[in-house]
DNA sequence: GTATAGAGAGTAAACGTTTACTCTCTATAT
DNA sequence: ATATAGAGAGTAAACGTTTACTCTCTATAC
């Protein structure tokens, strides 16, 4: 009766097997410290036993847990789901889980996450696309795992990232407008407070204006907070109050998004009335109609590069340098070149 | 020296607070067999020290580990997205944790996971859209543990699930088209070899035809795989071997969209030239131009549910029923009423 | 023929909790 | 004054592994 419902240990297979735990152990690591003769019997019990060994009880002895935590503002924007695919390849390959967190761009939220985490053991964490309050870093140092971040930074550089070169990604953006004859161009930016990514997108825009001799106004620029909604009321905001314009930059490809249908639904036509380039390149950016032109991050490569820099961080490295990806404006069909006046 | 490294353990509050660790645990979990006094005294060292209990080592003797897997067939899909958004919430308010896989429709992948969510002893587990090998099902019975399914079955019902009626809803997206007046109406339908989600909705499709006096053809079917570049390629195969049609039903938003983008770029108009109707409503759906008219699924609520299923399971109860969810038919910009000839 | 090395394998402690049992008080009932 | 109940707390085993040590052979070197 009892053997219908107990799940076999390293010990049953000891006792069948006629060995020790110990050698049984041995045998499954492949390590020194048996016949051949030995080798067969254990294996073979093991498999007529159905026996699988516990990570839990294995994670108690080596303190690994062959697990990572990764935290996200918002699990279901594209954004989080790109990345997270990448990751979850590399994790895959190299015998690692990943346990999601959906902060919700929440404090609160974040902080219990992260004391879940490490009452879970986790091996390292990785943050995305998330400002780092100081509360994260206090905690994350109790922690004592590595953690890296992915399209954000934390202050002073302290913590290893990989990202794209917003400011130069935005500043190319803001040309490519310019270029294409635009002079009036509209922003549609981040967060406000976001120093991290909002900021130096901001700023790239605001460079390439002067840059090329056109004053930068604050009245042209919205804020949006890189969600659909976001991109939406910013766009309504513009239309109503910002002078008028015949570009618009959005941070973030969901709030581009959003502002084509807001643009849609007011009878304005796109590409022809306005040009709008977003930011990320987004799977579905290229799924919508004109499929919007914007600047590409590698988001997938991104995951994965983050999370091989965090196992390498693990299996002992004592640094790894930052990774500043490779961007590259994707042109598609929401970008009109202005005729000269 | 050591303490710089040493991270506290139960021992070490209870040597703190001149207690035995069963004192410390009894009070961290306030149950009784402490006074006042103590629990305060435990209370405050356990604070100063930063004390986290370890759920590794209380996972090994509560052979519980409040961690649930969760297995996509693709991660990164809108689909796969919405759902889990549900299921992180839900996770999240009841104390669980969720381990993502992607199986990339892979079963020697899925098989894989399995093991090492086994290994890692996770209380339960979820299958979201993915069909269920016999495979799959012995390593389960394996692993004892709750399981629990989105947008699948299992043969016989074995295994319980949460779902719509996916042939109701698939002929309620036909009649749709019909009673708009279509009666060339072609379909993009799931894998072919598909009988869970696939047949179901080519089988709603066909009977609404049917109910309707409209002859079924083979001919007006092509497959595809759910995803966006099947729904091209199916869409190609239909444009250029199809008799002529004025609206499309395909088993999938992705596929939909797909179908749209092919439809673009051939110079189709939709819906002047040509109705669609999706099927999932993705977020995506309503953000692209024109929004997709659709079969709504709750997929986040259906995520929730799966999850709330499951924890009632692993919490001892001995049967949940399946639960078939509301579908509803959401109306957009893809589908036009054809003029009466 | 003895010393010695190394292969093969077992013993037991350790990882950090939880929990069944036990023990010692003090307070109350008789 | 004694029996007894219950509060407060400790002891130790258990969970399933891994691993440092130890032990016993057999084979080889001399």
């Amino acid at each position: 009766m009892d053997q219908d419902t107990h799940v076999p240990t390293i010990k049953d297979v000891a006792k069948k097997a006629n060995v020790s735990a110990a050698t049984v152990s041995r045998v499954l690591h492949n390590l020194s410290g048996f016949s051949d003769r030995t080798k067969r019997k254990v294996l073979q019990v093991a498999e007529e036993l159905g026996y699988r060994p516990n990570a839990i009880a294995r994670g108690l002895v080596n303190k690994r847990t062959q697990t990572i935590g990764v935290l996200f503002p918002n699990v279901s924007g594209g954004f989080s789901t790109d990345i997270l695919h990448g990751m979850e390849e590399a994790a895959h390959e190299n015998g690692f889980s990943i346990i999601v967190c959906n902060t919700a761009r929440d404090g609160e939220r974040t902080m219990k996450y992260l004391q879940v985490l490490r009452e879970k053991q986790v091996d390292g964490i990785i943050f995305a696309s998330q400002v780092i309050k100081d509360d994260y870093v206090t905690e994350l140092a109790a922690m004592r795992v590595p953690v890296v971040l992915v399209n954000t930074l934390a202050s002073k550089d302290s913590i290893p990232y990989v990202k794209v070169d917003d400011q130069q990604a935005a500043y190319q953006a803001t040309t490519y407008l310019i270029q294409n004859g635009h002079r009036e161009i509209a922003m549609i930016a981040g967060t406000l407070g976001d120093r991290l990514t909002g900021l130096p997108r901001l700023k790239g825009y605001r460079q390439a204006l002067e840059d090329h001799g056109i004053p930068f106004s604050e009245s042209r620029v919205a804020y949006g907070d890189f969600q659909l909604e976001g991109g939406r009321s910013a766009m309504e905001k513009l239309l109503s109050e910002a002078p008028p314009f015949t570009a618009l930059f959005a941070a973030s490809d969901e709030m581009a998004i959003g502002a084509m249908g807001v643009a849609f639904e007011g009878g304005i036509k796109i590409p022809r009335d306005l040009s709008i380039i977003g930011y990320d390149d987004l799977i579905v950016s290229r799924m919508i109609y004109p499929p919007l032109t914007t600047i590409h991050q590698p988001l997938a490569l991104m995951g994965r590069s983050a999370l091989e820099m965090l196992i390498a961080l693990i299996g002992g490295k004592q640094e790894v340098s930052n990774r500043i990806v490779q961007h590259r404006l994707v042109e598609r069909g929401t970008v009109r070149p202005l005729a000269r006046d």
